[in-house]
DNA sequence: TTGTAAGCGTTATCAG
DNA sequence: CTGATAACGCTTACAA
């Protein structure tokens, strides 16, 4: 193990002082180019490595972010993750990255450790059974800034990051209809999350204002959108009478296996049920028919994430003013919903219904 | 944001110095079970938290794990990052991850950043166009542990760990031609990474073993595994005379779209061709047919890096004795490759592949 | 533009 | 079993 040089080592060699070196290390204005560019030389040649902790430790300040997310093995999440990574790492921050499963349970144990381990900010996405929030509090206490991101609490201290949910489902919900479907039920998720309890108002207002009856019964809110749930929902729906012809599922996953199974009876998609799922993950253009699917921002959103994190830790915003960061996402049309007999009539709905829309 | 509270603190209320409030803390053993508890007890009544910094700048460890891995958004490498916490976690470690994309750039710096933030250990699968890994050469120099997980490279310095890609890949194989298969293609990653290449190996080697014809042409190798390659593959297997009846594909993201490239030009699976896959991805139970698939043991291999790894930085295993671990990997039998006809025989044979493999 | 000196909060060392 | 003291490597008033 060799010896690890030091800003000491550096002053010795080029007989300025430590102070000089870490100042010229740190790009500060007020050192002399020439000194500057000697000691940067010396750095390198002499293979100097900052020592983070003692920085750390004198500065107060970690340089490092906590990330808090329910599981890392979705499209949406890596993306976020992609995208936070990518503005941490410009700014010098290093990402800590956790992963709740999706239990609250271990979010609290990680909310714990990122707290010791002295994040300078925190990013969360709530796990699915997270009930109160106050394992944060110690954040909040501290003045540590905390923003959630797509899975946000309900009355939440800190910002939020969303996409307008409810606007997506809308959009979706409406696409069913312009397919001519008259009876849509929609599979959601715990509504007790944010993002499923949106999505739902926005079900419903699509059908509202498109004349069409909203039946709680043709809702199907499970807690887990997984295969099974999937599986399950199929299996409702095709009890229900009438059956409906079209399915908004909040969940790719979900609405993939909800195919599979509809398929399976004897259902044909987009025919006899045109389906739309949500969060356009990979599997959406495997699985036959091809998934239509809402498309998050999810690189950006991790973007915006960091970038407002960041001011925040540097006091250039107030988490007190900003509350709700929205940000736009796009329905994506494929197979499992396009009725051919409707394809022509559905374009010129599209135009009509961005005014309705905006 | 309130004053931290320090072991000098504690110290000061109970009347004892502060090396015993350290001692304490740390469970060390020379301290009276009594002071023990009343420093214990102080602590959490003061709201005291330990500051790492302080910590890691004088003992010369920072408890943190770097991970580096391609992506994150694989059943695979998801699991093996949950396994990789849950060790790390009980043993007092924070894991910092990032990502290469796929990208030998990308991982470079992400290799530079755990380097200055002077990681206890590295955990790297590769990127997939890695060339050579200095960029290691100074955690080698520094004594600093790496271990290389399921992506290895070829001539490497530290332990690597591994599922037998040769073994399964034989057994995936020989499970194909127990169906009935007799031309079977392979379409393959690139040859420079040992999965990939050791994959094929298995696919040769099960082959000659069963007195089948070894063909270069029918094994297709390409850079990425991704749903555009199962595609331009498929085009190709379409084209091939005779054209195969059994194809084992190094992933299931490019089985599963090749699957479907398939079906749409007429072809049904497996009764025209008989399809294995590698990862047991959560899409496999949403194709159809459902896919066959080598599973891999994810989790158990993350937690058996981080024990490693562990083992390395505590110098209780010595990186120049131990050099690969190979673990066990399992063949999931779906829908994708069992033609009916051959099931009864298939049972019987697989006692006798037993004899044979092991 | 540069330097001096005093910590940041912990742990290692040595001495009881 | 406990304690005094000196680092660890850096930043930051303050001073020149």
């Amino acid at each position: 193990m060799s010896k690890e040089i030091t800003i000491y080592d550096i002053a010795k060699e080029l007989d300025v002082s430590p102070t000089t070196v870490s100042r010229a290390l740190n790009d500060h204005p007020a050192v002399n180019k020439n000194t500057k560019q000697r000691i940067f030389d010396a750095a390198s040649s002499m293979g100097y490595r900052s020592n983070l902790f003692a920085s750390n430790l004198r500065s107060k300040r970690t340089n490092t972010i906590g990330v808090i997310v329910p599981m890392l093995n979705s499209h949406f999440q890596s993306s976020v993750i992609a995208g936070m990574e990518k503005v941490a790492n410009q700014e010098g921050y290093n990402l800590i990255i956790s992963q709740s499963l999706g239990a609250a349970e271990k979010e609290i144990a990680n909310a714990k450790t990122m707290f010791n381990s002295r994040v300078d900010g925190l990013l969360v996405s709530l796990a699915h059974n997270t009930g109160d929030t106050s394992h944060f509090d110690p954040f909040f206490q501290k003045g540590v800034p905390v923003i959630f991101y797509d899975r946000i609490a309900e009355h939440q201290q800190g910002i939020g990051i969303v996409i307008d949910n409810m606007q997506a489902a809308y959009k979706a919900t409406t696409h069913l209809i312009e397919q001519g479907c008259t009876r849509i039920a929609h599979i959601s998720g715990s509504p007790k999350i944010n993002v499923y309890a949106e999505r739902l108002k926005g079900y419903k207002y699509a059908l509202i204002d498109h004349n069409l009856p909203f039946d709680e019964s043709y809702v199907l809110a499970g807690s887990k959108l997984n295969e099974e749930a999937g599986i399950e929902a199929a299996r409702q729906i095709l009890r229900m009478d009438p059956m409906p012809d079209g399915i908004f599922v909040s969940n790719d996953t979900c609405a993939a296996s909800c195919i599979k199974a509809l398929k399976q009876a004897g259902k044909s998609v987009p025919e006899d049920i045109a389906v739309v799922g949500f969060n356009n993950d990979s599997i959406c253009g495997i699985v036959e028919p091809s998934l239509s699917t809402v498309d998050y921002p999810g690189y950006e959103m991790g973007e915006v994430a960091v970038r407002s994190l960041l001011n925040l830790i540097n006091g250039v915003s107030d988490a007190h003013i900003t509350n709700t960061i929205t940000l736009r996402s796009e329905l994506i049309v494929r197979e499992s919903s396009t009725r051919k007999a409707f394809a022509a009539r559905s374009a010129a709905d599209a135009e009509t219904q961005k005014k309705v829309l905006y």
